[in-house]
DNA sequence: AACGCTAATGATAATCATTATCATTAAAAT
DNA sequence: ATTTTAATGATAATGATTATCATTAGCGTT
């Protein structure tokens, strides 16, 4: 137990760590603002809204601006600290970024909520099909639509 | 040869019935728009966005609507008959659907273009998955960001 | 500690694809 | 032919995100 709360301190540190080395490296400021925004994801829930984590800012910061929320929003995304979950129309959702985060999304078309899984087997056959086209893979995004157990289990219409 | 004009043929002829069902099953109405619209689909190159779609349609039908395009794309989606490809903030481009035409994208961050893919394991794996949640599959959306060839020998910084 | 440079902020306007509105037109059933 | 109402076309509204710009504040230098 006292390993997992070190683990995630660490984890935390580093982030703080990671952040401030990509801010001078470019010669970008550490502002009062941007300190703010990382400890709000950090310790926040996963997958916010911009306008959540404004709201959430607020409360203690007044004065935080919403533009400053999204433009430092898009900056951790740059700083590879947190992943941008676009779902359709959706509003962008954010959330911290880490060795095993990554996931792929079943999106129920009914509920609308979104479930997390991963399949090892899955990633790899991607790096295979990229190889063959030569193309250097980045990031991915895998969206499976459809109806979850809940919504299922209520039977119902087709959406 | 024969053959393959054939089955083209009974393609675009299934696709223009299923789509006069689809209308009078629900009580809705065969237009001259509607017409063109998916005329013009079936005869077009691959996803196109509503207005190129409406461009193309205005050279013939002066009269035509953007939002009249734009209505019915989504009403054809709903039908079945069209994909729907949305990438990022891009503007959201339509495509005839077809047995054989499901396919992921890699899309190449640096010139934009995108390559289309396929995996049968793939999308076996992501049943799979979604199975073990008792989630029932609609559709899926398989996105490779990351560097085409071409730009990738051309050498050069990241995006 | 004050200065100067300029990145960053905050308020607000602009953007832009898509959607809603609504008066008019035209399918399709009687 | 008439009636009903879905569909159209022009345009306004929407809404998340981005750009603008005057002001503020990091941060290196003196």
């Amino acid at each position: 137990m006292i390993m997992i709360i070190i683990s995630v301190m660490a984890d935390k540190e580093a982030i703080s760590k990671n952040f401030k080395k990509y801010l001078s490296s470019r010669g970008l400021r550490r502002t009062l603002q941007r300190d703010v925004i990382v400890r709000e994801i950090i310790k926040s829930a996963k997958h916010l809204t911009a306008d959540e984590i404004f709201e959430r800012l607020r409360k203690k910061n007044p004065n935080i601006g919403y533009a400053t929320v999204c433009r430092n929003l898009k900056l951790l995304y740059s700083a590879g600290i947190i992943d941008e979950i676009k779902i359709g129309n959706q509003k962008t959702r954010y959330e911290l970024k880490s060795e095993d985060s990554h996931h792929d999304h079943l999106i129920c078309v009914k509920c609308g909520k979104f479930i997390e899984v991963f399949s090892e087997k899955i990633e790899e056959l991607q790096k295979e099909m990229a190889r063959k086209e030569r193309f250097i893979v980045l990031r991915h995004k895998l969206e499976i639509y459809g109806i979850c157990k809940y919504c299922g289990e209520k039977g119902g219409e087709r959406s």
